[in-house]
DNA sequence: TTGATAAGTAACCTTTCGTTCACTATAATA
DNA sequence: TATTATAGTGAACGAAAGGTTACTTATCAA
């Protein structure tokens, strides 16, 4: 219970960040949900603030990473039900995996606070899925799969429905 | 300045709450920004926590009035052109109005924290333009404008790129 | 004008917060 | 084994938080 502590207490800090805010978090309630007292974070972390930069840090190079270079991108599908199963099982990842699950909840919560919490919000509710999909309608375009029109519009129509009942429920 | 001191204590509280969220803000600020020193707000409100469900109540009262209600409905519109209009006017009037762009920033930030607010939130977010569209979408479809279908989803499809972009911007 | 109620203030109390520090236990290294 | 860096603890600190109290000032009806 040494060597991960750090990763612990980041792991933690996610989760209570995503429920009750920065502010709303105390560091001896965090540090006890780990069967550490206060002053032990400090050896790992200079600061709450620290805390809070750390993951976000994490966050913003994973999103542009994931989002801001095209070799992430998935395969185009070479058929409608293809585009359906496609979004399912992304839908299905997104809603299940803990770590977005929680991203999700504290950009929400903190995106009117800390700025770059705002800019990582936007890319991450709005732009990320869009962009995604624009890519792939267009690809799809080109196969003839479907009609020609704007990509973007399409792809903006299609994954906001989606957003929103993510958003709203997880 | 006397009194209307508990109305301005409650708009301040707002604007606060919809910044910093409940946590974040203090009572000291609060009343400095009002002219007046924290021990004053006590003559208005029993806690801190009461200035929180003091508008909570009166938000939710008036979502289940505007949206609860039948006779609150705009009127269905006699064209396409019309739908257009009338949107565009709610879409213009839901960013413009500080109270509304209040409200939604507050429940983004506390709708993990407080279930209250979680409830008030999806009604905000997702039912209440989608309920409203539905019925105005079965008017028009009754009428001949639109070719009959689900009117719920179609309404969800046309709400919620709408929803996006409102919420990620205002 | 007077008397009572409401509104506002300053000082203080208690709790909690983030943070520091001296110290101990543990683990790794030489 | 002896040494040393690392991880963890308990006590304490100052600042800031929410809240209370005694007191003053303003308001307004009788």
């Amino acid at each position: 219970m040494a060597k991960d502590t750090k990763e612990k207490i980041l792991m933690a800090a996610l989760e209570m960040f995503s429920q009750k805010g920065y502010a709303g978090t105390n560091i001896r309630e965090l540090t006890a949900s780990l069967g550490l007292v206060k002053s032990s974070m400090y050896k790992h972390f200079s600061s709450k603030e620290e805390i809070w930069n750390t993951p976000l840090d994490e966050l913003i190079a994973y999103y542009d990473a994931r989002f801001g270079s095209p070799e992430h991108l998935p395969p185009v599908p070479d058929s409608l039900e293809g585009l359906v199963a496609m979004t399912t099982r992304m839908t299905d990842f997104t809603i299940r995996d803990e770590t977005i699950v929680m991203t999700r909840k504290l950009l929400s919560i903190e995106q009117f606070r800390d700025e770059r919490a705002h800019d990582l919000a936007t890319k991450h509710f709005l732009m990320g899925l869009t962009e995604m999909f624009t890519k792939i309608f267009e690809g799809m375009m080109e196969k003839g799969l479907l009609r020609s029109d704007d990509p973007t519009m399409l792809a903006f129509a299609y994954t906001t429905p989606i957003s929103a009942l993510i958003h709203e429920r997880y």
